[in-house]
DNA sequence: GTGAATAGTTTAGCTTGGTGAAATGATTTC
DNA sequence: GAAATCATTTCACCAAGCTAAACTATTCAC
């Protein structure tokens, strides 16, 4: 199981690092990223909504979607639904070359992928969805300490 | 191979989430809690080597390793080889209820390794050790395109 | 042994990014 | 249709954390 746990540690490193590297790319400190990749993974939101998931105030959503719009990252528009509120969304065309290093990523990734058979893609994606769910529970369990402490 | 990119974001995504989960149970910043881990991963390491490592300035890094030291994760000792230095050690046995969360996160990964056979496992490493390739490879190349930026 | 170089810390000043209360504009309720 | 409510923004202020430069202690080169 060491080699599990290594290798798990040596990956989540990787991870983290290459986060850490597209938000600098991006020039976003670590709040505009977690925005924005909010934003990109649920579609378009409505700004107040983005609050509780930052963990900050309402007032200083203003200032993250201010930095996202300015970059132009982000588009804010009023919600024809309900026009007190603010539609935050993505403006995938201004990200810059990121595309290049996805593209990069993705054809490496392709490139060792190919060489596996059926079955054994079965094995990996059976490890990535588990490993995926274990790591989630954990999190789950931080959170909801974390809920406990903070309103006991 | 959407699957695996879908798989590959939101795995990465709960990374990312959980290690800032467990930063906020040490009540650890983002720079604290990189450096931790840096010191835990190399083991005794003196204070200036940080510096270029967390990207701050070697003044940041007194600051740092204060917190981390009033906080009990680190301890400070003055390196006997060369007294000017001094050696940032990991302090194991005051990391908190840390090792309730990663004893459980390794028993709930073990619990689903435990059903791959012998060659389903070395599938697997072998999709782990290339991914973090990969990922450390596209790091590789931000950190060059920062490099030849910053000077030119 | 003296002078230059190195490791770390201290200090002062500044930038960043947050909070909380009040203001603004839109919507719902009675 | 007036009043209460809601989403967002504005404003003044505050704290954290960084940099740059000065300072202390130690080591190395000659």
């Amino acid at each position: 199981m060491a080699h599990v746990t290594d290798f798990g540690w040596e990956l989540s490193t990787a991870i983290v690092l290459f986060h850490e590297a597209i938000a600098r790319k991006l020039g976003l400190n670590a709040a505009e990223h977690k925005a924005l990749g909010l934003i990109i993974r649920n579609g378009p939101m409505p700004a107040g909504a983005l609050a509780p998931l930052l963990g900050v105030g309402a007032s200083a959503v203003t200032g993250i979607v201010d930095r996202l719009e300015r970059a132009g990252y982000v588009t804010r528009d009023v919600d024809p639904a309900d026009r007190r509120r603010v539609l935050v969304s993505a403006a995938p065309e201004k990200a810059p070359d990121l595309t290049g290093i996805f593209e990069r990523l993705g054809h490496d990734m392709w490139a060792f992928m190919a060489k596996y058979g059926e079955q054994e893609r079965a094995v990996i994606q059976d490890y990535v969805t588990n490993t995926i769910r274990v790591v989630n529970d954990q999190i789950a369990l931080l959170v909801a300490e974390e809920a406990k402490r903070g309103a006991p």
